[in-house]
DNA sequence: AATGAATGAGGGTTCATTCAT
DNA sequence: AATGAATGAACCCTCATTCAT
């Protein structure tokens, strides 16, 4: 049911990858399928349309985000834990699924995109969590007063900040790519731990 | 000579704020036209091309940004002072020019565009500057040890990242947009000043 | 698999007469497509180009000329004949092929016709078929000397004059089209003919 | 009234020279100010239109022509003269008025152009003069019988083809130039004249 | 006499999509 | 399941021409 057949996945793939190069609205459906060896019409046979080509690679990534957050919320590791397995989940992410990382970015504003709510909602979802996870440690003690949410979309803004930076692939990426998880983790419990821990260090 | 006129106005101000909405691919010559009560002849005797006009927006925006990084390096404010002007700087630009800086974040990644170079290179402009603001911090011993570049891209994604939340326009933006500049500070410099000042407190 | 589906063919009989009649440059696709009763997609979708539909046509009449002049140059006619010969093809051609006959004489001075070139090859390729016949007459004391090559052209360029008169279609057209064959035939060998010939008449 | 400013002199032969190059529909009004060196406004002050500008140029050559016919008709030369003024007449305009020459060969067949008919009278008229002539000679006993118009169009045809592949500039071209005139003269004469001559001989 | 901004119809071409096979 | 021919609206852009200055 649920099964993808190859030639679903090379159209998913194709499409994945010429999206995120060249943009959703550029891409032509020739372009998919002479890039992927398949006929226009196979396409139309596996897909209701271009939109849905789309729909059907972001819903995958979604998913594959939703679960790993999932994951972390069952975990019910210590705050700073969950934090840097956030930042590790991204950076990983990016290495494993590069086109459609950036994809997800540059399609995110399009209003005429149908997706863009869902896009919104679980961003919304992971930037909710963070902030959560957030008020907890603020209620335990353990992370200083702040405003949660402002927190959250910061953090992730740190992240895909540094993680589109990659994209370039120069030297500066190559550096970023290097010291960035670490750096933005330690920096991060820095920000957002309680000033105790500081004074009794 | 290098003069405005009212209709080239009209043009840049349409076609900025309807390739922010729809994007640029999206955004059809027809549609500015209309939407500027221009006729299409029109738009092709001042712009050369579509891309033209774009070349247009980014680069006054550039500019203005430019113009502001400039400002704020002849300044010679400290440290903190510094920071906190940068964080005012991109909210503030972002009230005012809201069409320009949603298509500066939309059509960063767009490769057949040409002027994603010049975008890249204001960026790492920007970047560079708080990266440097950030050594000459950790030098005087008034910010703790750390990859200056890693983390100037940090804070430029969390300032974006509030930001484009902000486009989105509902009760989250609001807040976002209320508590957003100063928590961002606040925390910025919790995250950047040097532990002696914590442990003096 | 080479073979010119009926629209293929509709769609090149069409271009044919319209850029014979109109000019290359002024005849639209969207006039093409409407003449031929098909849909600008359809032209589309079997030629790359408009430049591509005149391509064909001119490569069809090509082969085909080589063609008459290849047979030509196998069957060993007396000189005489070949002459002949020549001179009728071009009249054949024009009555059969009308307008790819006009086309020809139009279009070939448009320097920013890739065709072009090929098309003063062939031209090039019947004179010089000419002056070789004319030069081994010369040889074999037939024709009386004279510069085979500028020969060549004036016998081509008779035969087009009056071929072009014949598309005006008026009264000098039709005596043209009845009595020029064989007058011309006549006139050439009266021109070209060695003199002892006559003498001996 | 009939004088020609200086302005109007640079825009008629502007336009003469890209007209021959590219051709009367593919070349832009733009195009003709920006080569001449005048404001589009400019040229609409002294022509009503691009036809107009085409029509001042074609009639220019007709008028240059004409007269060559006129003076060589009032001449009263014999008949062999007459015909060699003929050709050399001819080979001169095309040294002269290079451009003129080559457009008046391209634009001869566009049935949309209103001084196709025109550009037909001279032709014929031409011919006309020149049957004449080969009327008289054949009365005269000085040329052979045969069809005056027919003929008269072979002459002009002659002509033109080795005028035409001169157009092309290579080293064939260079040999026509050279060889050209003289050889046709020669050729015509001995397919004119009545046989008689040669019998004398 | 001369300018060039403005027009909008039309240029060639590409597009996502349909459907008979 | 798979094909690719066919559609025609829409794409960006150029055109000859007008007209207020």
């Amino acid at each position: 049911m649920g099964n993808k057949t190859p030639i679903e996945e090379r159209i998913v793939r194709t499409a994945e990858r010429l999206f995120a190069q060249r943009g959703f609205a550029s891409t032509g459906m020739r372009a998919i399928a002479k890039a992927a060896q398949v006929s226009i019409g196979a396409i139309y046979h596996h897909f209701k349309s271009k939109e849905d080509i789309l729909e059907r690679i972001i819903r995958d990534e979604l998913d594959r985000r939703r679960q790993v957050v999932a994951e972390l919320k069952a975990a019910g590791l210590p705050v700073k834990d969950q934090i840097q397995k956030m930042v590790e989940m991204h950076f990983s992410l990016l290495k494993d699924k590069r086109n459609s990382a950036r994809l997800f970015f540059r399609e995110r504003f399009d209003p005429s995109f149908s997706l863009r709510t869902r896009i919104q909602e679980l961003y919304d979802e992971v930037a909710n969590f963070i902030a959560e996870v957030i008020g907890e440690g603020i209620a335990a003690g353990e992370i200083r007063p702040c405003q949660p949410l402002v927190t959250a979309y910061a953090i992730l803004g740190m992240i895909e900040a540094v993680s589109l930076r990659i994209f370039a692939g120069d030297d500066t990426a190559a550096l970023l790519m290097e010291k960035g998880p670490q750096e933005l983790v330690e920096s991060l419990w820095r920000w957002l731990r309680a000033d105790k821990e500081v004074n009794h260090a």
